[in-house]
RNA sequence: UCCCCGAUAGCUCAAUCGGUAGAGCGGCGGACUGUUAAUCCGUAGGUUGUAGGUUCGAGCCCUACUCGGGGAGCCA
């Protein structure tokens, strides 16, 4: 009976008949008349060894041909491994090669490769201990999101991927039209410039297949505000674009977000979920994906272990934006960019505040408001608004969020002081027209988040299919 | 987009002052072995990223471009 391996692991005794596929890592014969071949099937970390006799059915014409990266059927009992490096293996009855991999042209050795060249061949990289590794952690991830979210009664919503509306400005977005062939040709013109954004109906354009200007989502952070003006706490958890020239090791132009939205939650009730989200992650990954997490400590990052424990059992310190300030300019670092009440926070003071100074989560909050988007609620004070940054060692920042302004008086002078129309937010403004209520959201990159939680250094190795500015070969 | 670095065998890298290309791993052949990053012996493998320039001569110096890496900005 064919049985993967993990179950095997997991679940099967010595004495048991089972069949194993997957692929061959490696093989190696011995003149006692056998050959050990080590298996993956990618249920879990490990692979499975079988050892197959030279008189099983299908060792002589196939065993030369069972090479790394080949695909195999094995069947045959399980027994106690004498060997060393593992408990239980597979003794062999008979042997089916499926598919073969030239030795000589397969990429993949038996030797470390770097990330780099791992990453021109996305389509095998997904063969390895690392990236086998890391994606069994984000479907754990994943999974744990939405048990998350629902235990909790909020409501998954569907955010749509193509929009006409331009949340935040949140930078630069692709354009989506339809193909060239598909398209009236009478109506050739040149693309509209980004400002002119947001059209009133009374321009719709006969040349735009949706009748404006279309383009991929930033956020579907405004539609989450209508799910919860409505229907209570929801979320939201998709790919998001941003067509930013970012080439970094923290930024993707494709990526994927999750974005709760709830009515009734003030900033303090914002930050409280926040932190309960990322130590509940943090908590599920540490009990449920421990032999991957062994192997991130073990070869890519030795604190990685350690780091999901400190955030899983400490509390996240709230530091206003005001407090940050004070922080850094009393600190006697040099920072390449001034410290200023007013300015924006720069990478390395975010760094030195979660990383240095406080040496664990962060919140800071209560930002100015000259720095922060329209649709965050002003403050008393009238300097500041309740702005949150969820900011981690070693990524920075890992989920921005806010209180979200319910008065309409305010929130369309908001968009006027940032040169906004309200007309063009017309349904965003209608939110607070009628039956307005105090809520608040925040928004997690997921790729952010499995950096921290497997210690990999760049974006572009916890997505399957990294894009990026020149890059989108798979 | 800006700054810095890089591109040489399938992979990771070396090559002195500008003087005719090397190693380890991997592959292949063999030896040995309840092996497991196996070990030992042998062997094949190159238009030095692309285009131009300087020079008697360029992997090495110069220019442009392409791609990759790190950092910054933008942000999640």
């Amino acid at each position: 009976m064919y049985r993967r391996i993990a179950d095997l692991l997991k679940n099967a005794s010595p004495g048991d008949a089972a069949e194993i596929r997957g692929w061959v890592r490696t093989r190696r014969d011995s003149k006692g008349g056998f050959s050990f071949v080590e298996v993956n099937d990618g249920s879990c970390f490990a692979s499975l060894q079988a050892v197959v006799p030279a008189d099983v059915p299908g060792y002589e014409q196939s065993i030369k041909d069972v090479t790394t990266g080949s695909s195999v059927a094995i069947s045959g009992k399980l027994v106690d491994s004498p060997g060393k490096g593992q408990r239980l293996e597979l003794q062999a009855d008979a042997l089916r090669l499926l598919g073969t991999a030239d030795a000589d042209a397969y990429p993949l050795q038996k030797k470390r490769h770097s990330f780099e060249f791992l990453r021109e061949i996305a389509h095998l990289r997904t063969r390895t201990n690392t990236f086998g590794a890391v994606f069994r952690v984000r479907n754990r991830v994943s999974y744990a999101i939405h048990e998350f979210f629902q235990q909790r009664g909020f409501l998954y919503v569907h955010s749509p991927i193509i929009t006409t509306s331009d949340c935040e400005g949140a930078g630069a977005m692709f354009r989506v039209t339809a193909s060239r062939e598909s398209r009236d040709e009478s109506r050739e013109q040149d693309s509209p410039s980004m400002t002119s954004l947001n059209l009133l109906p009374s321009t719709l354009d006969p040349a735009e297949f949706f009748g404006r200007p279309a383009y991929l989502t930033v956020s579907g952070q405004l539609e989450g505000e209508i799910f919860a003006c409505s229907l209570g706490p929801c979320y939201t958890f998709g790919p998001t674009f941003r067509a930013e020239n970012s080439n970094t090791t923290r930024h993707l132009a494709e990526f994927w977000m999750i974005e709760p939205e709830m009515p009734f939650f003030e900033l303090i009730d914002n930050m409280a979920l926040a932190e309960e989200f990322i130590r509940h992650l943090c908590r599920t990954v540490l009990e449920d994906c421990q032999e991957d997490l062994a192997f991130f400590a073990d070869r890519i990052d030795k604190e990685a272990i350690t780091t999901l424990r400190m955030i899983a059992e400490n509390d996240f310190l709230r530091v206003t934006y005001t407090e940050a300030v004070e922080v850094l300019t009393q600190s006697g670092m040099t920072f390449d960019y001034q410290v200023e009440w007013g300015r924006d926070l720069q990478s390395e003071h975010e760094r030195y505040l979660t990383e240095q100074h406080f040496q664990r989560p962060v919140i800071l909050y209560d930002y100015p408001r000259t720095i922060k988007p329209f649709y965050m609620r002003v403050n008393d004070d009238g300097k500041t608004v309740r702005a949150m940054d969820v900011l981690v060692p070693r990524v920075g920042e890992i989920i921005g969020g806010s209180q979200r302004e319910e008065r309409l008086d305010v929130l369309e002078s908001r968009m006027r002081e940032q040169d906004l129309d309200p007309a063009h937010y017309w349904w965003y403004c209608e939110l607070r027209k009628y039956g307005t209520v105090p809520h608040s959201g925040f928004g997690l990159g997921l790729e952010r988040l499995m950096l921290l939680i497997t210690g990999m250094q760049n974006i572009r190795d916890v997505i399957p299919f990294p894009r990026t500015p020149k890059s989108a070969e798979f």
